[in-house]
DNA sequence: GTTAGGG
DNA sequence: CCCTAAC
């Protein structure tokens, strides 16, 4: 990429993660990226109610501090993808996908600056990401953990690095939690400590009661909203310790889901505390009905040493933090529903289920299938939501096989069904549901088109530069001889799809436009991504493939010269591309074959027994294999059907079908 | 490049 | 038949 613009040389998203922490990003930005100007992601106004409370938005961080909405064409510029996170949240994920969106990350940042419980930074290992040429992690985090996962192989990373907000922990290597982090802590409260009374000033708008009833929930996310809107709106000046200032009731809303007596920790808190009523409600901790001297006393007992802050609201938050911290919390309790968050709440067994529970409501396309669910100690570890888990389940005796590709469009498409829809273009008979993925779409002088897409991410969501899914490899050869066929004669057959193919984006199906993506430039030939954009499409455009494929030259099998001939539509019929009825003959020449080679050696067998139908691939002998069998079996129990089957097939004799019958089972009998 | 299996 | 993952 050219510099066209030296701001953007250097972009940040920085992501604040739900309810309303990321005031205290800026400073970190910082301290880590001083001088850069940056252009970061961050909460802005609640445009869509449902299920999204908070929305994230492109801004940069000009250099007298303000927040500038990025343009679309800074937006486009990112190519050196930097990812901040900053958040005094629970917990915080930040996290690069898997798919080959990555393929066109040039550098990739992410940077996570939290001084939260738990703070997982993922970069994926799936080999799709070899091409990342650049990968950074920093995490800066006063955490009580803090795990930074990085891909055993395959990345050439430049480096990762865990850094503490002191500089203390400076490592190449991923460092698990040590008890370090846990001193750092400290350190940390002690310093807030210091700045207990302004802390106290300047909590906004904590609430009385600043334990969280999920009934109240929606009016915390509201303010949340609300607080960024202004943020936005008008110029932020920093102040000098705006990490610090955030609004603690998330603090609260984490909820230690974990067995009451488990912990060491609430022990020795029971029995220190003036019997402080550590009950929970449905697994919460109830602190706020503490008198300030019970929450000093908790405050002792959970870090081991005396505080005279007396702020109620600081305090609950120190303490909520160090239990959780000592809990283990698993990596999503909360989940957005219906614009209300919603805590999973289970009797007993809440760890164990809670993940699974809620990644199967919400993120179900990213989730694992087989989200550890077995186990009562969660580590924030086990869920970097990669593709990665679905292969460890069985493997028995089928080869195991992730989904396809299509397969897996399809899950994320029903996944984020329920994201706010921002209505586009309504199309006549697709409607805009089908099509949540996109988030938005800009094009920037006609050049390019970049779309981002939502990323759940332990219930909260954010957007990252969206790059097609589909696949990138070569066109179809049919469809390149389409295009060929179209360059040389294109007046000659030219429907109003047709010439799409050549034309500008603008002039696509709308279909096509809102979903596909990225769209280098218009010589560039349209790819499956156009086919599979939507089913009509794809029949649309099947058919006309079909009708330019019937000039026999054009036959990509290569082989067409061969006695049987193309099937030859009779007035424009809708016809397989290639499909060759199986004589009587291949048939039992198949069987043969099978019977000497034994099944699965198709290639020996298309060697050795095809060699007179040379159009006849390994793939089809196999395919034709399993139809024999499928027949055979189905037609089996009554051997009187015979082999008049349905009109459309073939009739294969019953010997025939008897002798696969018997072939297959001896040759599933002995195994090979 | 081949094979298995889903579509 | 096609497509694609797994080998």
């Amino acid at each position: 990429m050219t510099s066209s613009s030296p701001t953007l040389q250097d972009c940040v998203f920085e992501v604040g993660f739900a309810m309303g922490t990321a005031v205290g990003t800026v400073e970190d930005c910082r301290e880590m990226f001083e001088g850069s100007a940056q252009t970061s992601v961050t909460p802005s106004s609640p445009t869509n109610q449902i299920g999204n409370p908070v929305a994230y938005k492109l801004v940069r961080v000009s250099g007298d501090g303000r927040l500038v909405p990025a343009t679309d064409e800074e937006i486009l510029e990112v190519n050196e993808t930097d990812m901040l996170i900053a958040s005094d949240a629970c917990q915080t994920v930040g996290y690069l996908a898997t798919d080959e969106e990555n393929l066109e990350v040039n550098e990739t940042n992410i940077h996570i600056a939290s001084d939260a419980c738990q703070t997982v930074g993922y970069l994926p290992t799936d080999e799709e990401n070899l091409e990342v040429n650049e990968t950074d992690m920093h995490i800066a985090s006063d955490a009580c953990q803090t795990v930074g996962y990085l891909p055993a192989e395959g990345i050439p990373s430049r480096l990762s690095h865990i850094e503490s907000s002191e500089g203390l922990l400076q490592s190449d290597n991923v460092r698990p939690y040590t008890d370090q982090y846990y001193e750092e802590m400290l350190q940390k409260v002690e310093q807030e400590e210091r700045l207990g009374n302004v802390h106290g000033s300047q909590v906004p708008s904590t609430p009385p009661d600043a334990n969280i009833q999920f009934s109240n929930e929606e009016k915390f996310i509201k303010e949340d909203q609300a607080h960024y809107e202004a943020l936005l709106q008008e110029p932020i000046s920093f102040s000098s310790n705006v990490q610090n200032e955030c609004n603690m009731n998330q603090s609260d809303m984490i909820e230690p889901y974990s067995n009451a007596a488990a912990s060491p920790k609430e022990t020795a808190l029971s029995e220190a505390a003036q019997k402080p009523d550590f009950s929970r409600v449905r697994g919460e901790i109830c602190l706020d009905d503490l008198p300030i001297k019970a929450l000093q006393e908790t405050f002792r007992a959970t870090f081991g040493r005396e505080t005279t802050v007396k702020d109620k609201t600081w305090l609950k938050r120190r303490i909520a933090m160090g239990l959780v911290k000592s809990c283990d919390v698993p990596a999503t309790n909360l989940t957005i529903k219906d614009n209300k968050l919603i805590g999973k709440q289970e009797k007993s067994n809440v760890i164990t289920n809670v993940v699974s529970k809620d990644m199967g409501d919400d993120v179900r396309a990213t989730k694992p299938k087989d989200a550890p669910s077995s186990t009562d100690h969660v580590n924030a570890t086990d869920h970097y939501y990669a593709s990665e888990d679905y292969s460890s389940e069985q493997r028995d005796a089928k080869r195991v096989r992730k989904p396809t590709r299509r397969y897996i469009e399809e899950l994320s498409e029903t996944d984020e069904k329920q994201q706010n829809d921002k209505p586009m273009i309504p199309s006549k008979d697709q409607r805009s549901s089908e099509k949540p993925e996109v988030r938005s779409i800009s094009v920037s002088s006609g050049k390019r088109v970049a779309v981002t897409r939502t990323v759940s991410l332990a219930g909260s969501e954010m957007k990252v530069p969206y790059v097609s899914h589909v696949q990138r490899s070569r066109p179809r050869e049919n469809i390149m001889a389409l295009m060929d066929y179209h360059s040389s004669c294109l007046e000659d057959r030219a429907s109003p799809a047709e010439s799409n193919f050549s034309l500008t984006p603008s002039q696509l199906n709308n279909e096509v436009v809102k979903r596909d993506l990225v769209v280098e430039s218009t010589s560039r030939p349209v790819q499956r991504e156009f086919a599979t954009s939507d089913k009509n499409n794809e029949e649309h455009i099947l058919s006309v493939v079909d009708q330019d494929m019937e000039p026999e030259h054009i036959d990509s099998s290569g082989n067409s010269s061969d006695d049987m001939g193309l099937p030859i539509t009779q007035g424009g019929a809708l016809r397989r591309k290639h499909h060759r009825a199986w004589t009587l003959s291949e048939v039992t020449n198949l069987v043969e074959g099978v019977s000497k080679y034994g099944a699965g050696k198709w290639s020996e067998i298309k060697k050795h027994s095809f060699s007179s139908h040379s159009y006849r691939t390994s793939v089809d002998l196999k395919d034709k294999w399993r139809n024999l069998l499928k027949a055979s079996f189905a037609q089996s129990p009554s051997n009187s059907m015979g082999s008049l089957k349905k009109h459309g097939s073939m009739h294969i004799p019953v010997q025939i079908l008897s002798r696969v019958r018997e072939l297959a089972e001896k040759q599933s009998l002995v195994p090979r």
